[in-house]
DNA sequence: TCCCACCATACGTCAGACATTTAAACTGGA
DNA sequence: TCCAGTTTAAATGTCTGACGTATGGTGGGA
């Protein structure tokens, strides 16, 4: 008689979530420890848990262990959010479901826009670091050796438009694109083309001259569109 | 003397998570059951459970029950990444992470291309549910009662831009925006100018003319920007 | 005063059992 | 032969209770 649609661990988690997103529960708000919750849903303790491990992997909760551990309510970071979308647009980039020509269209649509406003309104410790992020470029290529950086100049760029939703949306794409294409050998010229687009772009940016930055970095990227 | 930082559960979920990422694992395939995965892992079957979990809420795999269940790797959906990206920018939202600001320029810079893109490439189908929004409201409109609509116009032209990743970035910023000022009383003459706006760029898209479809969009959405 | 051993707390993990759902295999009658 | 209803097997869903383990606080001694 007992006839349940969805599991309980999910009704139990989307309770839970619509007690976040009502804000009824909010971030650094610390949840009822376990055995309290399995009692308040009338259901086991491994139960509840199945619905906090869904909420953790969607960011909305980390779990600490210890005397003054728990659960506890969080803002998810631009970091966390762009490492799920980065996941997910890898599964669609490797079905058919999202072809590369479609992530070359939406990278261009915001990291032109992007880097207009770096070069309107990016931090001087941002210009500082794509500063850094060149010397260190040119001096692995003095010296013949592949650079191995994290951030390449493009995440800088992103980075100094000083909008959380454009990293957060371009980062994962950027990835994809990487990973992708990574084991593709640069022909001898490619590198360098690459670096004189990249250096005119910078400058222009850290010359605060968006319109020069922005129509650079389309040039750019359709420069590169057909090595894809 | 069993020093675990990571709790197995996260450690399981991991080398799933890579299996997958890596193509060992590619969608359509059935993991081993739990009592096998418990066995291969050297853990209870609560904790690969857990782990499980986590990849279900990350729509990595998708779990059902009886003779034939078990767990299958799938290819999330645009839908399903976009709920979860929508709960994530609803909580930066909610906390001082972003702005009301970031979101209506992320906005523009999403739709304004994206409303030319639909001019250019939108299939007659969708054609045709713009239309239909259209009339309906027309006709709703006339009768002086609200429109009730899962979809607003600006949704129906991101889906029509044909591009999975505008639809996956924009929709998220829309039902944020949306649930955010549902509770704003429109001024009579508001409505108004929105309907004639939205019908100026509908007849753009449908007359196949990208650049006034585009900028259209962009006079809308800067006519738009105030009233948040 | 400061350090350290101890202790309480809450999560992490285990084992085994039973309930429930689902589809396939089976069985009997028209 | 074939259809319908029943049984059965396979897998997830849930429960119980226990013990392991990390962590911060506390109290006592040097």
């Amino acid at each position: 008689m007992t006839t349940e649609q969805t599991p309980a661990y999910r009704a139990i988690s989307d309770s839970i979530r619509n007690d976040i997103l009502a804000q009824r529960l909010v971030p650094g708000d610390r949840l009822p420890i376990e055995t309290e919750l399995a009692d308040r849903f009338n259901v086991s303790r491994s139960t509840v848990r199945e619905a906090l491990r869904e909420l953790a992997s969607q960011n909305l909760v980390v779990t600490t262990r210890g005397a003054t551990g728990g659960t506890f309510v969080v803002v998810p970071s631009t970091q966390s959010l762009a490492r799920s979308l980065t996941i997910g647009i890898e599964m669609m980039a490797a079905s058919t479901d999202l072809t590369v020509l479609e992530m070359l269209e939406a990278r261009e649509l915001l990291e032109v826009p992007a880097a207009k406003l770096a070069a309107k309104r990016g931090t001087d410790e941002q210009y500082d670091l794509i500063r850094e992020y060149l010397d260190r470029r040119r001096a692995a290529e003095a010296d013949g050796r592949e650079l191995v950086a994290n951030w390449n100049l493009h995440q800088l760029i992103v980075r100094a438009s000083n909008n959380p939703l454009l990293d957060l949306m371009a980062q994962p794409i950027f990835h994809v694109l990487q990973t992708r294409f990574a084991q593709i050998s640069a022909p001898s010229g490619f590198r360098r083309q690459v670096d004189d687009d990249h250096r005119a772009i910078a400058d222009a940016i850290l010359n605060h001259n968006p319109e020069a930055a922005g129509q650079l970095m389309f040039e750019h990227l359709e420069w590169l569109r057909p090595s894809y």
